[in-house]
This record gives C-alpha cells, structure tokens and sequence, in this order.
DNA sequence: CGTTGCCTTGACGCCGGGGTCAACGTTTAG
DNA sequence: CTAAACGTTGACCCCGGCGTCAAGGCAACG
C-alpha cells in the first residue's frame, strides 16, 4: 500500500508517517516512481507508535517497541528494553503526579487562606469597614 | 533602581523582566536616557509571578495576581479575579492528576502482562524449534 | 580620551509533533 | 489531451518562556 492509504488505516496524516520517517521510526521501500511503499507490518509499527503517543510517551520512547517489532517478536513490549521504558515512565508519572499533588495542595491551602481574607478585608483603603464587621446590601 | 538590579534582587534575567513587559505584566518608568526604571512595587509583581510560575502557573494566569497588586491590593490574590484563576487550576490540576493517575495504572498493567510473557517466551520463533540456517563459521 | 559595564531594540534559536503551503512529478479516468 | 487525485521534497509556522547574540547608546572612572 502507498502513504495515504497506511495513514487512512492508520488514522494518521501522511505528514505524520514522513515524519517519523524521518526520525527513523518507520522506514519505508520506495516503488520505481519514488512512492512509498508499505506493508500491513507498518501498520502494526504505526499503530504501535499511536498507542503509546496517546498515552503520553514521546517519540523517542517508542522506539525501542517499534524495533522490537522490526525484529519479529509478537508484540512491541516483548523486549526487555521496551520493558525498560514502561519502568522509566512509572518512575517519571510517580514523581509528576507526586508534584502535582503537592502544588494542588499548595494551590488549595492559598485558595483557602484567600477566600478567608477576601470578605473581611478586599481593600486597603477600605479601613473604614475594619472598625466594625459592618457590611452594606 | 534599574532593570538589572531588579533581576539580581528577583533571581530572574534581565531578559526575562523585559519578556514580561512586552507581555505587559510588567510597565516600567522611563529615565532621561530610556533606562527602564523600576521600584520596589515592581519587586513585588516580579516576586509575584515567579511564585506563581515556580509552581506551574502559565504567564497569562499571574495577570490578574499582577494586576490585583498593581491595584494597591496587599496580596496578588486579594482580588475575585486571582481566587478564580486559583479555582481553575485546581480543577485543571484534578483533571491532569486523574487522566495520568489513569495512564499510570495502564502502563502498570501492561508492565506486568509484558514482564509475565517475557520469560517464558521472549522469542516463540526461538522455541518453536530453530528450523533456520546455522550460523556460518 | 579610552575602556568597561550597564543599558537599548531587534532578531534568531530551541523543543515536539506535526500543520500547511509551494512547486513539481506520476498515474488514471474520461 | 487534460484534469483530478495521488505522490515527492523543502521550507516556514505554531506554542511558552525565555537564552543568546548583534549593534549600538550612555555613564562613570582614571
């Protein structure tokens, strides 16, 4: 199959599977004319590729599951160094999450404080309502 | 004091003092010579944003914290505007939280699916029965 | 008077993952 | 033969938050 069909299969652009032809992920063999031609393994490689980018992974993270399937194995996690990349991202999600939590936290105990002072005194110049609680309306 | 003071004194870049300005959080005064001028209210702006930057606030969202000071307010978040940006971001933040809390667990599984293959049968075609060529030499 | 050091504006670079032309070649249907 | 619908490479654009020159102005010191 040529590019625009692999990417309509696929669900991708055609710029997208140059693009990662030109980052090495996906190579393709050229017909007589120049046309790229690809086979129902690229789909799997691109499908592969799709799967992980969704979820969060960059481009370079794919590629060892991408050459894992390259090298016939039955799934792109069938290799220890695609083993390696799903460690490494559980280790850099647990500490982005763990930080994202501390600043929600942080967000929330400002929110909090904040909201307490808002009602009281939103002013300075407003002193005048400092003297009593008095509020007008 | 002039703009380099006032990065030395924020911990910031001269370069980033004037980003801010062009983005207009950060007006300054103009000497004879077009030196930019700053006080020690424009400390507090800077101070302001760096905060709120350090824990994952986009530029944009400091603008009301910044315009909330330039209010004559005591705090950046003594104004409704700020308290709401505050409220967005924690709804954001959950959100962010939730969807990779999500993307953790599924990296998790499939960590643990793949790690259960592996050992038994990294390579089936190698099991299988290696009815290839031998190696030569 | 020169040198040093601060200041000015303007403009390009970066990073990821492509989008969107432009200008041109190829194949196919009518 | 022409036009449509594919394909090719190349190149610029986007976003955020600056870093990093470049070329020049101005101030202070000796």
């Amino acid at each position: 199959m040529r590019i625009g069909e692999l990417a309509e299969r696929a669900g991708v652009s055609t710029r997208t599977l140059r693009y990662y032809e030109a980052r090495g992920l996906l190579p393709a063999r050229r017909s007589v004319n120049g046309y790229r031609v690809y086979g129902d393994d690229d789909l799997r490689l691109v499908e592969q590729i799709r799967t992980l980018q969704d979820v969060g992974f960059g481009l370079e993270e794919t590629r060892p599951f991408v050459e894992c399937l390259q090298a016939g194995h039955p799934a792109g996690d069938s290799c220890p160094a695609s083993l390696d990349v799903y460690r490494r991202k559980l280790a850099e999600l647990d500490v982005l999450i763990g930080e994202l939590q501390a600043v929600r936290e942080q967000v929330g105990a400002q929110l909090v404080r904040a909201e307490a002072e808002l009602p009281r005194g939103p002013e300075p110049l407003c002193e005048l309502g400092r003297a009593g609680q008095d509020e007008p309306g």
